[in-house]
DNA sequence: TTGCCATATTCGCATATGGGTATACGTTTG
DNA sequence: CAAACGTATACCCATATGCGAATATGGCAA
């Protein structure tokens, strides 16, 4: 086991920047395949997968209409990402807040770390 | 060249649970290897190097103080993972007050949308 | 100095990933 | 019906990752 499929992971899915550049093309609006891989420096075929683990992980939601398919941001799945980055927003403004407080608070801390 | 190095992607880096685990135990204030150890379920050979992984992209700062190592969050490089999140953020918000907006877009966006 | 503690590094292994290319599948058009 | 288009999937390869275990390194204590 090496580490959460980027199928399962949303942080994981992100994680890789082909893919970023996919959503944020999807970022202007309901895109077909073609357009994206217009937009983006990939060969169609892996557009196509990373839209479909973007998918999976449901960041994207696909759209058929003819031979067409449209994928829009479903940034529902989305909400992880900002709620795991809004924990340490708070943690950080916390500490910027009162460096003094932290410190000391640093120094009972490292002292005895148990709880 | 696969996926960019977790040692250069903070988006990467924090793509692992186990390091975003590591994280949280910051997230309480500045630990030493062994109390980090003691909180998440892994091995210290691996908080070790999942430390230095977060290390090296910059999520955490070390201070060594005898044999100890503590390390603590290091908020900074949070930020690009902060923006990024922004960046959907607002995309969400924006439909979300329109759809009705959104959906007519979406037809233009289509373009050959003739149902 | 010897021995012990805290942390880091190394080696081998299994796995999954991403890249590239060819190709299959479904739909529309002539 | 065949051909063309749009997209998805299959296959193979190189790579890097994470895991596990053993061990090395550095500092402190006796």
């Amino acid at each position: 086991m090496a580490r959460a499929s980027t199928t399962t992971d949303v942080f994981n899915a992100v994680g890789d920047a082909h893919r970023r550049a996919i959503l944020d093309v999807l970022l202007t609006g309901e895109k077909s395949v073609g357009a994206i891989v217009g937009q983006v420096s990939m060969p169609q075929p892996h557009v196509s997968r990373h839209l479909r683990v973007l998918s999976e992980v449901g960041l994207v939601e696909r759209r058929t209409e003819g031979r067409h398919r449209f994928y829009r941001l479903a940034p529902d799945q989305l909400r992880p990402l900002h709620d795991w980055v809004a924990k340490y927003e708070r943690a950080i403004n916390d500490r910027l807040d009162r460096i003094e407080d932290y410190l000391t608070e640093l120094q009972r801390q490292g002292e005895d770390s148990d709880t």
